[in-house]
DNA sequence: AATGAATGAGAATTCATTCAT
DNA sequence: AATGAATGAATTCTCATTCAT
């Protein structure tokens, strides 16, 4: 069936001297994504088209295809792109973490910060989230997502913990956390990621309190 | 322009003497708007297309636009029936519970059982969620939704703690329901209605719990 | 996925009483398919557009979908109803034929002759014959229309001849007519239906000469 | 406009001395003439894309414009291929015939037998006839095709019976072998070259059988 | 009140072709 | 001589909407 020219984005390792036209490759593949992010934050999810993606990444609608042979693997790549951004974020503020409560804060510190706890990540992911209905590849995306982040606050938790009470503490984090960002992305303005923190760190420490207290 | 067929649906308070044509327009309406959450949860919002919602409700597609104008009416239509489900799921809790802390209660009981906390019920929700951006008047809806149940937590939890502690536990219960919902939205199985009370009733027994104690 | 209006034409056997709207319907896809066959003889397969057919109609592009379900479904339409042009003509032929010499005969004239063995029809089987390679449909009604084609003149010639002679002559006339056919389609000055026949019965004559000599 | 690249390939008579890039450039053009048919036959002519042949040819997509000019011409030059093929097999034959009755015999035999009737000659040249409505260029090649087969048979044959009926029966060989190709190219199994060669000859013989009869 | 044939704007996608490298 | 990134026109198909019946 579909056979266009460039598909994978195969890029090596390192490679300081690769041609020219594998440079402007991986830089409209850049473009693209990024102005998928774009197109869905100025316009939906669904009004994003490849006309106006396109457009937004100073390309030709023809390119979509040439370089990801569907819109829907565009949307998966931007969807990975948005992923990227926020292992980045955790990986660097888990770095500056040394204690499984520090660990913890950290986790939940990059998730309401910035620069992930915006308005435009929070209602991007948001249409994100309402698509994994209808696309399995981005449901598996949003799966390996929220897994991390599920793994990650328990790793750090079950050091303070017994298991089940960790557990348990973690799900309601989870869903905090999800909360505000749906919170953030409808209404912007109505809550800061100061006061994002805030309330969750202020749960935290009561939640943790008496249990840690026993720990310590 | 051209006005035929009805399209506000302005119906009389007494409904026993409304003549035969009058009782199937209200049929057929409220099998349309039946049909559309049908179809949303079945296929997603946009998806959920004219055809296929006539389809679901029986009839032709031509009768979306004469009752309801266009098929953003009939969404919104659908929008208002969901929040009117749970006004009356609410209704019907709060009407048990006679002390604040019951209140409370029910109220996140309500929103976290069945028939409210269904697969179906927080798909289709957070259908709208990501639609709010697109419509303004589903914006509008989703805004009077919001605060309908912040409003309703606060004056229950107002009377047990002094206004910013009352506040800012609200803020905590409607993120935590929030995220409590997409999860439900999202891995259906992940979470049931016991376990998504157990989780936020702990976190309020422990949150009330010194403040409370202290009160009582 | 696809859900589109109407589609199939399931019209019942005689309805004379059938409503207006049954008969637009019908009448819309008739002219479809007419439309169909000229632009395939006007423009040739691939560039019959689905746009350019429904301006043939006078209806469009969208009609095309709303009645067939796609371009393909109504090329095969067309090709249904060229062979049911082919098999109304050979029954009209055979019904004045009562040897099976005079059945062969038919069978030949039928199409070696007008309406049939015309520039516009041989033009336009020969580019389904050549498309048949793409559409699992079109070889199917390919090979329908050869069978039934091959079998009449068995039926016919074997009562004439000894079965592998049948065969064998059946073959060639075959290979005669589709040869004919092809020429017609590409220079169609060159050979009119008179010389076609000429060719096939002299032919024919010679072929059964002897052997029809000693059944008579 | 601008002209850059080879076009036309001006090859010229002696080729030993041809420097190193004449050579490339000769052979590229070899393999994208070659992946032509091969795409043609795999996909059928119009899902013989650009793209498709210069894979095929183990070369991009911009070498067919640069060795050829368009699309169009790489067809041409494609069916040309062809053609020179038939007239080698056509030479060959030809050459060990000595007599008009052999001559007649060898073309019909070239034209019969492999390498030139295979189900993928057959095939291809199918899509070429019917292709020849489109472009000028591709009927000037069909009909000097043509009218050299024609004219190839009359010449061996009106040396063995008088003008008319050397005509006729050349008319009614042609007709057969276009069909018995249509018929290979439709379905390969259901007539070997044996077989092909069988009814032409048999026809042959019986038509001359008389007619030589008489003459000799 | 309801149907369903028809429309037309706009969607994704394909593909020959161009051209800088 | 060859590449492959980029283009833009054309194509099929979708779908909310209109409207005669």
């Amino acid at each position: 069936m579909r056979e266009t020219g460039c598909i994978h984005n195969n890029r090596p390792g390192v490679m300081s001297t690769q041609p020219r036209q594998r440079r402007h490759r991986d830089e409209s593949q850049r473009h693209l994504v990024d102005a998928t992010i774009s197109a869905i934050y100025k316009h939906g999810f669904h009004e994003a088209t490849a006309q106006r993606i396109a457009e937004e990444a100073g390309l030709s609608a023809g390119n979509i295809h040439y370089h990801f042979g569907s819109k829907e693997e565009l949307f998966a790549a931007a969807m990975r792109q948005l992923m990227s951004d926020i292992s980045d974020t955790l990986v660097y503020e888990l770095g500056k973490a040394d204690t499984p409560l520090a660990r913890a804060h950290a986790i939940i510190h990059a998730n309401l910060s910035e620069p992930l706890y915006t308005h435009r990540n929070c209602f991007v992911w948001l249409q994100f989230w309402s698509e994994t209905a209808r696309s399995e590849e981005l449901a598996r995306l949003e799966r390996i997502n929220a897994q991390r982040f599920h793994r990650n606050l328990l790793d750090a938790l079950s050091k303070l913990l017994d298991r089940p009470d960790a557990e348990k503490i973690v799900q309601e984090l989870v869903a905090m956390v999800d909360g505000l960002w749906i919170r953030k992305a409808q209404h912007n303005e109505a809550v800061t990621p100061e006061a994002a923190r805030a309330i969750v760190f202020a749960y935290l420490e009561r939640r943790l309190g008496p249990a840690a207290g026993q720990g310590s």
